[in-house]
DNA sequence: CCATACTTGTGTATGTTTTCACAATGTATA
DNA sequence: TATACATTGTGAAAACATACACAAGTATGG
């Protein structure tokens, strides 16, 4: 199972994303070259990380004049599997959770999510767009190719996630603030919004230029 | 100014938090002494390397015994900065707007956002136990004190950041689809919602248990 | 009070990621 | 077609981060 394919670091893989939103954008806009060094500044990442990030897919660019924007598109979407139709279930429809129902509706970068659920009565019924259930339906309501969930609940956080390993989920995109167990096989990815925000004031407060404390 | 003071990695820096948050849980448990063994477990961080990033800030742990939850907490409150007092304003009250104030009310881990701004007349009112102004008034509004905002807005991007600016905001949360320009010695932070749920896609689906393509 | 077991803090090794520097290869133009 | 120029792709070096292994020290039980 080792043959002659390349092995992509894992800060890399993080990257691909970010590059394929800036490059979706590019096309919208009806740009349709682009060089390592102004796609450096749109992304705020160094060109030289950037060759290299595109090169473990394939030699993608031309020397002299750099990548075709719609090449790359298609690369990402045929190569990587980046396309915009995975089915997604979103477990919790309170404020968070409506807040990326709406995100769904401003473009349909990372797949759509399908249908939602939540435990309270008085959120069922449709938002923008989209159908929500009761948890108690989710069997019968989720997609039978759909894989991913989005969490963004607040209660019987462990409880829900053993539910919808259950029912077939193999990657959650975790907003809570618990802690998860997963068995293998499961991906996981924590984003953390509290973190993030106590990240920058920590920056701002304490740490000066060289990072000493 | 180089003196004898450490420079600390810049992932041990973004490990803080996730510390802090760890060590405020288990503090509200009552719970008073934690071994790094048993940290790792709750934050999913190698026992040896939540070791090494304390190093940095001193020595703090006992041998054959593990930390006291509640000096590690003083440590980091004093010092790194990491106060829950940081006062903080949210722009944009929209859905996103609405669910970071309601993780405020949740636990103030990481300060307080003390009042909102946004565009829309029907938005505004309190919203939380947070008040909620019209942008036009942030002059009026803004703590003096405050430095950090949370941008949850979708419309003229680069224009309310130039504005906060202005007023002496110096760090940015920065939850937008846009890409903003801040001049040197403003933080920003890019939190970027629609590609995580696109990374644990993209990994879930193109990528093998090998990382190769 | 001693012996045993345990956990920290850290020198060192290993692994990963970024950056440098430049050959290779293409473009653009006259 | 030939020439000048720009940009990619990549070997190698450097920087950065993690993990190992163990000395040093502390708690605990007898």
């Amino acid at each position: 199972m080792n043959g002659k394919k390349k092995m992509v670091p894992k800060a890399t893989l993080q990257r691909y994303p970010i590059y394929l939103k800036a490059l979706r954008k590019l096309a919208q806009k009806g740009i349709d070259k682009i060089m390592s060094k102004d796609l450096a500044e749109l992304v705020d990442i160094e060109p030289t990380t950037i060759r290299r990030d595109f090169s473990f897919i394939g030699t993608l660019g031309r020397q002299g004049y750099g990548y075709d924007v719609k090449t790359l598109l298609e690369v990402f979407s045929n190569e990587l599997g980046m396309v915009a139709e995975e089915k997604i279930i979103l477990v919790g429809a309170g404020n968070l959770g409506r807040a990326l129902l709406k995100y769904n509706g401003w473009d349909h970068v990372v797949g759509e999510i399908v249908c939602a659920f939540d435990i309270s009565e008085d959120r069922l019924g449709v938002r923008f767009d989209v159908p929500v259930y009761h948890i108690d339906d989710i069997e019968k309501y989720k997609p039978e190719e759909c894989r991913v969930a989005i969490l963004a609940i607040s209660k019987d956080v462990q409880e829900t996630v053993d539910r919808l390993i259950e029912i077939g989920i193999t990657g959650i995109v975790d907003f809570t603030q618990e802690h998860i167990q997963v068995p293998k096989g499961v991906l996981l990815r924590h984003v953390d919004v509290v973190s993030a925000i106590q990240e920058i004031i920590f920056e701002a407060n304490a740490i000066n230029e060289n990072n000493e404390i």
